[in-house]
DNA sequence: GATGCAGTTGATAAAGATTATCATTTATTA
DNA sequence: TAATAAATGATAATCTTTATCAACTGCATC
């Protein structure tokens, strides 16, 4: 699944006229290997201990490029900050995310489909993509409602 | 409606224990007019047409309490760039974004609370909230498919 | 394998966005 | 009206992202 993703992604850049060069080929097989979602922060620190002379705008590039050609999503956690995700091919999911403690599950369960060739319809758009993100409290944040009584204390 | 929103956000500020305050009461009037989505640096300069004085920190942090009162919600039009839009009662609605020219369409059919509850059931959080955004092509923007001509000219 | 070149990189400057600080002002309550 | 804590505006400080450019490198050609 990895290596396939990784010469997925090669391919993918040879392809359309881009370079293989060694920090690209690095920021892909540390995004393949990465379960998380890191920003482009943590991208840069990664990958600069196994990659010492890496710059950080080269990170932005690389990264900006692999959203443009699918191979990285893009997800909002917390408000002003974007973290990653290697865009695995049939891997449809979506992400819950804890206000309290910032906890991240996926959920695969979407229904976007089920509405989008309507809206496609009404609105004469071609809808290409689409982001998801519910946002609420886990189990272990639940009980504490300490809403009441430390908000204003 | 627009009064009707003012009023409920000034009460709001109020039971909460914050102050009416002139820069708030601006930032609220303006943005219950709002038909658009402006991002902070709209909000500011526009507040600051009738209200000379006001500073750019008081923007940032009275839109920050009105999201926190759910009087305000944020969307991503595009990456790194944080619009807002009056979270008016019962009118719960999505985004669509051309990435051609930028055009934002709203659409009301979302039908995400049908799997919601499942996904509580699940995954035992409590969901407060979700943000849902399309992305795509308008029709304007569809006809011409430069995509494979111009793309590495 | 050497050569040429456009694409790429890293360093750093520049620009922008957001937050922190703090003296002054203001809304609210009594 | 006076007392008080909250809020504001100016501005410094911090972060984030983008622009610039000389040096470097992958890759095609020979
Ligand atoms: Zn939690
Ligand atoms: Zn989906
Ligand atoms: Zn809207
Ligand atoms: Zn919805």
């Amino acid at each position: 699944m990895k290596e396939i993703y990784i010469e997925t992604a090669k391919e993918g850049l040879q392809r359309q006229g881009y370079k293989l060069t060694g920090p690209r080929l690095a920021i892909i097989r540390y995004l393949a290997g990465e379960k998380g979602h890191p920003d482009i922060r943590q991208i840069f620190t990664r990958i600069r201990s196994e990659h010492p002379g890496i710059g950080i705008a080269t990170v932005y590039r690389t990264v900006d490029l692999l959203l443009e050609l699918g191979f990285l999503r893009a997800i909002t956690i917390k408000k002003n900050q974007l973290r990653y995700e290697v865009n695995w091919p049939g891997d449809h999911h979506h992400h819950l995310v804890c206000k309290g403690c910032g906890r991240v599950i996926e959920f695969g369960s979407c229904n976007f489909q089920l509405i989008s060739k309507e809206i496609e319809k009404v609105t004469r758009f071609r809808i290409e993509e689409h982001i998801l993100e519910a946002y609420g409290l886990c189990h272990d944040c639940l009980p504490g409602k300490q809403h009441y009584s430390t908000e204003k204390m």
